[in-house]
DNA sequence: TTGATCATGTAATGTGTTACATGATTCA
DNA sequence: TGAATCATGTAACACATTACATGATCAA
């Protein structure tokens, strides 16, 4: 699923410019798919150029004309048959994680920043969803509210899990850094110490 | 944080050539962070050209000889210094949750073998993460604990809510696909409706 | 007067994915 | 006989990120 299809299906749900779907992205879909406005323009050229997407500019003053983009009925088509097709990657990549995985090659209070920032945006992940998904809202769909609740029990869950087992990591056996070549070398020669 | 480091940092904990951090890639980062061969032998040039790393022929018969890659100490002081700059950006990218977004049009059948599929996914991913990290086989790392529980944590959240939640999806009021496009573009003209 | 919001986009760069190419050995 | 494992890599392609470029309005 490349940012030209998901452009697609927020079309085949309103019309919007580009600068709102941006601003879909940020707001309904931070937590699982991220886009910028190098990706989302050039996707809405291609889409229309593809005859799945219909343009129509609106002038504006003191503004560039927005081009709101509306789905074509091949679009529309074209975007549900792509949501059947698409094998449903849920993938993750995470510099954190790594940066967990080789904590005792971190010195201590940079460690424990990690680990706090990772918290606190787990929790501002939490706020940000239930902002943008309260169902008292306009009648959210059930797709979004699915989603919705997904991200927030996974945030909560991360953010929980980090802070019963941080301890893991910050009570450490004599840490060496840097400076002590020779014992990590020792320490490391081990096979499948991983 | 890109491959290229990661490849140092598995370096910095054993010598090994491009074969063996692919599985290490694919045992104990699997969940985290993914790299195939075309990115691994060229991040392993990469590192050998720059001087982080040293690398020894070991010749074998039937098969091309091993290229075994070993850290240097300016490696070692490369990654730990990348270690401490990195942002640790923790992203999530997940067709799943879009086609779940867009649940409403998606054909029944299809949406419950979509969700059966990726529960039994977040179960497997449990599973390979117990198999890698059980914390009786050969004294493993704080970090790589942390990292297992981390995943195995998260992993069961997310197969617990879709199991518990996945009725907001199939109880779905008259769905209309793809056959009925007047009522589809009616239901959708609401603004601020996605 | 500073920064945020609205609104468009391009260009260079970086990075990863996928498919291809080779080939012996071992296990079922 | 066929598939998996070990072991190396390259090349084409797709894709996204980042920085750049422009510019008016409005609220603090």
């Amino acid at each position: 699923m490349d940012v030209k299809t998901l452009c697609l299906g927020l079309l085949s749900l309103n019309e919007a410019c580009g600068y709102e779907l941006k601003r879909n992205f940020e707001s309904r879909f931070k937590h699982f798919f991220a886009a910028g406005y190098g990706s989302i323009y050039p996707a809405l050229a291609n889409l229309a150029a593809a005859g799945l997407v219909n343009c129509r500019e609106v002038p504006q003053d003191g503004r560039p004309a927005r081009k709101v983009y509306e789905i074509t009925e091949a679009g529309r088509a074209h975007f549900q048959n792509a949501l059947g097709k698409t094998p449903p990657i849920h993938k993750l990549r995470s510099d954190f994680l790594v940066a967990m995985y080789f904590a005792d090659q971190i010195d201590e209070n940079k460690l424990q920043l990690l680990l706090d920032k990772q918290i606190s945006e787990f929790h501002g992940a939490t706020v940000h969803i239930e902002r943008f998904a309260q169902p008292q809202s306009t009648s959210i769909s059930a797709g979004a509210q699915f989603v919705a609740g997904f991200g927030k029990t996974v945030a909560q869950a991360a953010a929980s899990y980090i802070e019963k087992n941080r301890h893991i990591l910050e009570c450490r056996p004599a840490a060496k850094l840097t400076e002590n070549h020779d014992q990590i070398y020792e320490s490391t020669t081990n096979e499948e110490r991983l």
